[in-house]
Parts: structure tokens; sequence; C-alpha cells
RNA sequence: GGGCUCUUAGCUCAGUUGGUUAGAGCGUCUGCUUGACGUGCAGAAGGUCAAAGGUUCGAAUCCUUUAGAGCCCA
């Protein structure tokens, strides 16, 4: 009785039981280690960091998914595969985190200090930054563990402070007073890459400014009215003839009771308000170049976090920027100096990690000169030594590098890197280097006259080193760097990709990667982006219980094509479940059958002399499908298509392996022949094997564990370090594969009689053929796939009476169906199909009939339309008399 | 306002340099305890390729315009 001795594999595959235990297998066996090996080329790539404040999101599974697809690849293809992990300190939302947690405990940060507050720091990173990486573990990526790195490992920390005092010496990096953009909320200026920008409904409040010594007013209108304690001028356009007059004039400010000038500016939009505009030259950019120009005073009327200060009114001190700007509102209201106010839209900055408007401030911060870097960032990417995918980013990048503004890489934060400057409070010398100056410590008490800068730099220019600085020595460079892919998101282009290209060509002289993919982005299945308030954000972990990782993978790349959203529910993963649950089962065929005949097989299946023996044109066709397969997935993965490679592997393995191959395979594998048996056998799982390999990038666990049934490894022994399969051309076989398809016709074409015909799979019909070109040693194939008990195959049959028919190129075929045969439905059948080959017909004879078509089309294009007008008028005549003839 | 991308089956998307009867997955319908798999098998239905114009013997594909959606930058 078959299945007697059914081994032990569960019929449904179930991941739990097999993901973790092949993690630690590779863990512990340390696969995934890397050394410089000159004899091996390497292929790098480096992680990008996540924060260590962050946890797993869908947008890191597709990154690092894709990551590993790559570095998996390579490593089977024979490269030395390193792939570096770490985590990134993030500078303002850990000390965010950090000071809220502090806050509830009812610790002040200011009042721990600095150092004290660093130890708290550490303690919360030791505790919650490693969270990321353990969970991107259950991931299955096959990351180098023993290199993981952080922003701020010692060795990390010192080579960004070496950086910054090397652009210092060179004169790229500079102290000012600048406008910056300022997060009221972190207390620090940001980037102005940091800013978002929103569009809100606001309102235009327009007042009413006394002109000096007359009864007039100026009326200006803003949508932040609170400034106007730090107005210090009034500007009209030049050409703006309503008010010539009052150019030259003053106007009295009310509330703070100052004369300031009404001056006359280009900049200003005439159709903007009444036209007249209200500078205040401390809190607004064009404000603070206007106060430039026209030699204005600039004051600065906000603390630190938003609140006015001592520069205004007593009664308006210390109060919130909104709730400054009510009080002022009403002051004008009551001095009647309030004229109108309109709802009016616009569009407000908004502090990237705050979450609160950005508020113009002025103050001392260092900034990093971008032109010189810039220039050479932007010529590898245009000349293609960095290429992008997809393409179109080039342009996006291009825009932003040659719009470039000086990077401003100071942060008014205690978590990070400290910026290595030193001020001299006597001499006001400045002093820059890696270590203090030699003589801090030798100043007798109380007379330290050196201050180091109090604040740390920008987290981007820690992670801008990161695509060489992870590796720790020279050696180590220079056999790793440049790297080779880079994965991330698009909305990093100018934050970290822009900046390690500059990075590299400024310190390394040679590019950081030579292939950024930027990845799709993910989001819920009605658009919208992913985000913790709208709570449509699945924990990757929960998807993972549910489905597997490997479905997870799989499914999100199937689902991400180049340069695409894509948009994820959690029930998407049936489709990766569903596959893998395929895979498992015909490895479980597979492996049923061997465990059936291991006593005539031994323990070792996939040998070659015994799968060299009995092969046919079915075998030949697997072949050549494979190996079409292979190169098709090669080509794709070499354009880092991904999600094209997910799909060729998918149809090769469902529809040509499973449905078409291990059903062919039945036939033989049932023979009484046990060497036909071992034979078939031997193939199927020699081809299994290879089939495995190339889903195993895809999906590291499921593959692993087949892999490891097929046969008894040696103990560390991995297929994700195994040989990946090299194309191999002479076994595509174009005539099996022409053998093969005119098979699968002819089955098609029964069963589609059998479907229309309503007639149930267990029954079983006969068939006529009337064809020359069906061989002997098909006929078998056929009669099981189409479950065909009866079949006569001759070029002189003439269609039996109460039949169904098919026509197909050179071959007609008959199914009896006497008792059973619906005419009505047969006529509809052939009515159909008539129909759609009349029409068919009709487009290519009027593209033959047309002179210009056959002259100026490719003469190889006009012979496959004649090839076609004439098999399908052939057909088409073979159906009609079918047709005329039906009872 | 500037730039980029998208619009193909009910849904989500493929579709190479223009040249078979425009494909896949999901969903739908019909039949099925076929000894790997119902997380499955077999079959079927479903499309004026956003609209208009142009180039061409030939357009989903190239060009122009329009409409709609999204993203980035100001």
């Amino acid at each position: 009785m078959p299945g007697e001795n059914i081994i032990e594999i569960s019929k449904a595959y179930n991941p739990s039981q097999v993901e973790d235990k092949w993690f630690e297998y590779w863990t512990a066996n340390n696969l995934y280690h890397s050394e410089v090996d000159n004899e091996k080329e390497p292929y790098t790539i480096v992680i990008p960091p996540p924060n260590i404040t962050g946890i797993l999101t869908m947008g890191h599974i597709l990154n690092n998914t894709i990551q590993d697809i790559f570095i998996r690849t390579k490593r089977m293809q024979g490269y030395n595969a390193c792939w570096v992990p770490g985590t990134d300190h993030a500078s303002i939302a850990t000390e965010t985190k950090v000071t809220n947690y502090l806050k509830e405990k009812g610790v002040d940060k200011f009042e721990i200090g600095r150092e004290e507050f660093l130890k708290y720091c550490w303690e919360w990173k030791d505790k919650y930054g490693g969270i990321i990486i353990q969970q991107l573990k259950k991931l299955g990526v096959s990351c180098d563990w023993e290199r993981e790195r952080f922003t701020m490992d010692k060795d990390y920390y010192d080579k960004v402070l070496e950086t910054f005092v090397k652009l210092y010496r060179e004169g790229k990096i500079y102290r000012g007073y600048r406008m910056v953009n300022w997060c009221p909320a972190s207390k620090s200026a940001i980037s102005d890459e940091e800013v978002n920008y929103k569009t809100v409904n606001g309102k235009l409040w327009y007042l009413k400014y006394p002109v000096a010594g007359t009864d007039n007013f100026v009326i200006v209108a803003t949508t932040r009215p609170e400034t106007m304690l730090g107005d210090t001028g009034v500007a009209v356009n030049p050409n703006d003839e309503r008010y010539e007059s009052l150019i030259g004039k003053k106007v009295l400010l009310p509330i703070v009771s100052r004369e300031i000038p009404i001056f006359a500016d280009e900049y200003v939009d005439m159709e903007f308000g009444t036209g007249a505009v209200k500078v205040t030259p401390a809190h607004d950019v064009n404000d603070y170049d206007m106060g430039r120009r026209h030699s204005l005073e600039f004051i600065n009327i906000f603390n630190e976090d938003a609140t006015t200060n001592k520069n205004v009114p007593v009664e308006l001190q210390g109060l919130d920027r909104y709730e400054a700007r009510k009080k002022v509102v009403e002051k004008f209201e009551e001095l009647g100096l309030l004229d109108k106010t309109e709802n009016y839209q616009n569009k407000v900055g908004y502090s990237e990690r705050g979450g609160v408007p950005i508020e113009p401030y002025l103050s001392e911060q260092w900034f990093m000169d971008m032109s010189a870097l810039a220039k050479s960032a932007l010529d590898v990417v245009k000349d293609g030594k960095v290429r992008f995918y997809p393409e179109h980013w080039v342009k996006t990048y291009e825009h932003w590098m040659t719009n470039i503004k000086d990077w401003c890489i100071s942060r008014q934060l205690w978590w990070g890197h400290r910026i290595p400057v030193w001020y001299n409070k006597q001499t006001k010398e400045i002093y820059c280097d890696v270590n203090p100056p030699a003589d801090i410590e030798n100043l007798p008490a109380g007379q330290a006259s050196w201050e180091q800068d109090k604040d740390v730099l920008d987290t981007w220019a820690s992670s801008w080193l990161w695509a060489y600085d992870v590796f720790k020595t020279e050696e180590e460079q220079s056999y790793y760097y440049p790297t080779n892919t880079l994965v991330t998101a698009p909305d990093i282009i100018f934050f970290w990709v822009a900046r390690m290209i500059m990075a590299g060509l400024h310190f390394k002289k040679e590019i950081p990667f030579r292939d950024v993919y930027f990845t799709s982005i993910i989001r819920d299945v009605q658009g919208r982006k992913m985000s913790k308030s709208l709570g449509n954000s699945p924990d990757p972990l929960d998807v993972i219980s549910e489905y597997g990782a490997d479905a997870l993978r799989f499914t999100v790349i199937y689902l991400a094509p180049l340069g695409q959203d894509v948009l994820f529910s959690t029930e998407k993963c049936e489709l990766g479940r569903n596959f893998a649950n395929k895979i498992w089962n015909a490895g479980r065929f597979l492996l049923m059958n061997l465990a059936n005949h291991q006593s005539e097989i031994g323990d070792n299946p996939v040998n070659e002399s015994s799968a060299a023996k009995h092969v046919d044109f079915s075998d030949e066709w697997i072949n050549s499908r494979f190996n079409h397969a292979l190169s098709e997935l090669n080509k794709a993965m070499e354009k880092f298509e991904v999600n094209n490679a997910s799909k060729i592997v998918y149809s090769f393995v469902w529809n040509d392996f499973c449905d078409w191959y291990i059903e062919l395979a039945k036939n033989r594998l049932y023979s009484e022949d046990a060497e036909i048996k071992s034979a078939v056998l031997a193939r199927a799982l020699g081809l299994f094997e290879n089939l495995l390999k190339i889903v195993h990038p895809f999906m590291p666990f499921i593959t692993e564990e087949l892999w490891q049934l097929i046969e008894k490894r040696i103990p560390g022994e991995s297929i994700s370090t195994s040989d990946y399969p090299k194309p191999d051309e002479t076994l595509i076989n174009p005539e099996a594969e022409k053998e093969m398809e005119f098979v699968q016709e002819i089955i098609t074409a029964i069963r589609n009689i059998r479907g229309e015909m309503n007639i149930p799979p267990s029954k079983f019909v006969s068939a006529l053929i009337k064809s020359s070109r069906v061989k002997e040693h098909q006929v078998d194939y056929i009669k099981k796939l189409a479950k065909v008990d009866s079949l006569k195959i001759d070029e002189n049959i003439s269609r039996p009476k109460a039949s169904a028919s098919s026509v197909l190129k050179e071959c007609e075929i008959y199914i009896p169906l006497k008792g059973l045969i619906d005419l009505d439905v047969e006529r509809n059948r052939l009515e159909k199909e008539i129909t759609r080959l009349e029409s068919s017909l009709a487009g290519i004879e009027k593209k033959l009939s047309n002179e210009k078509f056959v002259n100026n089309a490719a003469p190889e294009v006009v012979e496959r339309e004649r090839s076609k007008q004439r098999d399908w008028t052939e057909n088409l005549q073979k159906l009609k008399d079918i047709y005329k003839n039906l009872e």
C-alpha cells in the first residue's frame, strides 16, 4: 500500500517550527562572518543603520529583505559577502525620549547636568537600543553579526571628530551667527532637510501702523502678528505708487512705541495683502535679508523655547508664541488698530523630530560649506559612476545638489558627538582638535580658561562616514570599500545618500557604493502612509508569527515593483504563505517517494549516474525551462529588478515544476521498473535542489529546511553557503520546449472540453487525435494529464458523431461523448471559437492587404503574419466544417 | 510656482528597442475527497490600455495637449 512508509512531514508547512532553529544554526556556525580574503572578490553592503529609538516597521522589512536577497545571492555565487549591521544614535530622537523619561521621574535634565544625563542616555541605549536588531533577526537576514556597529562606538566617535577637525582645518567648517531653523521643542537648530512644510488654515491679520507725525496709517498684513513686537521696519515696493510718498517716513510701532522706518525694497510683492509689509529681521528669513540690505535693527523677541523674552513690553513677557499672538491681536483691537481679519491658507514649516512649527531664529551655529563637496558628488551620479535604481531619482538628486545651501551641523543637544572645539575665555582663541588643548588641565583651579563648545553634531554628520568607518582598519577599508550596493528609502536621499557620496569622494577619493537601490514606500490598502497615529501599521513581528518570515519576505518583494508604492495589508501575506506551502508540498511529495524507495536508491539520491538514465523529452523540457528561468533571473537581478526576479522564480516553481513536471513525472515514478523510478527521482530531486537554491535568497528558512531533508548534510553545511546554479546554455532546448508546448496544448484542449461539458475529473473519457505530430512517447502523458483512458491517434481519423472537438495547428481532437454531449453547448463552444478566429484573422488580413505594411515591415514580421494567416485560415475552415456537420 | 512619477481586468500591478489573440496575483463563476498540496487541482468569465490629437504600414508602448492621483522641492 502506498503511504506505508510515509515519513513524518506535515501536510502543511509550519514556519514557526523551522525558522528559529535555522537562524540559530546559521549564527552558531558563524556562516555570515567575513574576513579580508584577497583571493576572493568582496561583495559589500552596509545596512542603513536604524535609529536606536525605533522599532521594526514594514519599511525595514522591505529594505532588509532586499539587502538579504542581494547578499545571499552573491554569497552563493562565490563572492566574499559582507553585510555590516548596526544602529544610529539619533541625537534628537534619543535625547527627547530620555528627557521625557526623566521628566516623568521628576528629574530635570539641566539640574543633573550633562555628564549625568549622558549616563542615563547610555543606560537607555543599552536597554532599548538593541531591540530593532533583535527584531531584524526574526526576518532571517544574513548580516555579519560580529561586525555590528553603533555610530557612537568609541572608534567611530573618534573618526567623526577627526573628520570635523580635518574639515575645520581645510576651512570647510565655519561658525557663524545666522538665521537657522529652530525647533522650540528640542531647543535646537535643525537643518533645512529636517523641516517639513504643511498647509495649514490660518488667518491673515491686517494691522494699522500710525505714520509718525500724521493722522494716517499704513496697513500691513501678516500671518504672525506676534512678531510685530520685533518689527524694525515697514517695506513697500519701490514701484508702488500708493506708497511713494511714505518712503523715508517713519511709523510708530503700536504697543512697543518704537519708531521704525518705511523703506522700499524690490522683494515686496505689491499683490500680497496691502502691498506694505512689516519687517522682522530677527524672525523671518526674507526679513533677515531685507534687514541686512537696509541696515535695520535685529531684535530677537523669543527665548529658546519660543516664549517671549525681555525685549518685549513687560506685560507680554514670558508668553508662548501663540499666547503672545492672541494678546497682541487683543491689544490691536483695543487700540482700534486691527483693520480686519481674513482666513488664509499658508505653508508652515514643522520640525521633523519635534513636531512643532519651527521658528526662524538667529543664533551662533556651525556650518559646513557644501559648494565643493556637492560638485563632485553630483558629477559621479551624472556620469553613472554611482547608479540609481530607479534612475529617475537622479533628477531629484541633481536638483538638490545644484541648489544646495551650507549645512548647519551643530545641535544644541548633549547626546551625540560633541564638537571638538575649545574657546579660550581670555584670549578668545579657538582651538580645534580631537583632544582638548594641552594646558586645559594645568591651570590653577578657578582659572580654567578653555571651555569646550557645548553643542553636538547633527546625526547625519556622523552617519555620512558609515560606508567606510564601519571598517576599522586601513586594510579592511581598502578591501571592502567602495561597497557594492546601498539599499535605502528615497526619503533620505539628501540626508544620507548624498552626504555619503560627498564624504566618500572627499576623504577616500572614491565613491562609497556602485549602485543605490531606492525602495518603495509601504502604504496601507487605502494608499495612506503607515503611521503610528493612524494605527494602520501592522507589527511585522505579528505578521511573522502568523504567516512566517519567508511568507512575509516573499509577499513584500512580490508586491513591490521598483519605484512603485506598495499597498500592503496583512492578508496579502497569504500569497507568500501559499507559495511556501506549495514548495513544501512539492518537497514532501519527492521526499515521500524517496522514503518509499530508499532501499533501491540508497543514501545518495541525487547522483548523476542515476539521473542520466531514461531521459525523455519532459526532462529535456524542464531542464530547458529551468536554465531559461535561471538566466532570466540573473538578468533581472543584474538590473536590480528584484520584484521581477521573484515573479520569475514563482512562475517556474509553480507553473513549470509543480503543475507540469511533477505531474508528468508521476507516470514514471509509479512505474514498475526500479531503475526508471530512481532515475526519475534522482533527476527530480536534483532539479528540486537547484530550485531551492534559487528560491533561497527570497525564502531562506523553508529552503534550508528542505535542503537539509533531501540528504544528510555535514554539520555546519548550509544551503546558504552552497553553490548557486549556473545557467547551462547547452541545456536550453527549443525543440523539447516546442514539443512540450504542443503536448500542453492538446492536454489543455481536452481539459477545456471536459470543463465546458462538466465532466468530473474522476471520469475518464476517450479521445481521438487526427494528427501526424503526436509521437508515441507522448501518449501516456496525454492520457494521464487529460484523464483519457483510450486514445487513438491517426492522420486519417474522421470525426465520430456526437463528439466535442478542438482544432489546433495540424491537429484535431475529438472527444466522443455519446449520450453525454449537449449539442447546444458544443455549438456554443464552436461558435465562440469561430468568432474569435474570424476577428483575429480579419485583423491579419487587413494588415497583409496593406501594401505599405508588406513593403515596410521587417521581413520576419511579415512572414510571421503570413504563417499565422495560413494556420488560422486552415483551423477556421476545419471548425466551420465541424460546425456544419455537428450532430 | 518648479521638478518627478503614475492612470492597463472588480482590486493591486507586469508589459523590454513600437510588430502573436495585451499578461500575473487576488477576487468572481463552474466542476472536483485525481494517493504532494482545498494554503490545493482543472476550466471559465472579465480589458475602446484615462481622454483627445499627432508621428507611423502598424501605438498600451513615441510626441503634444487635457483631465485626475501621488511624491519631492520652494
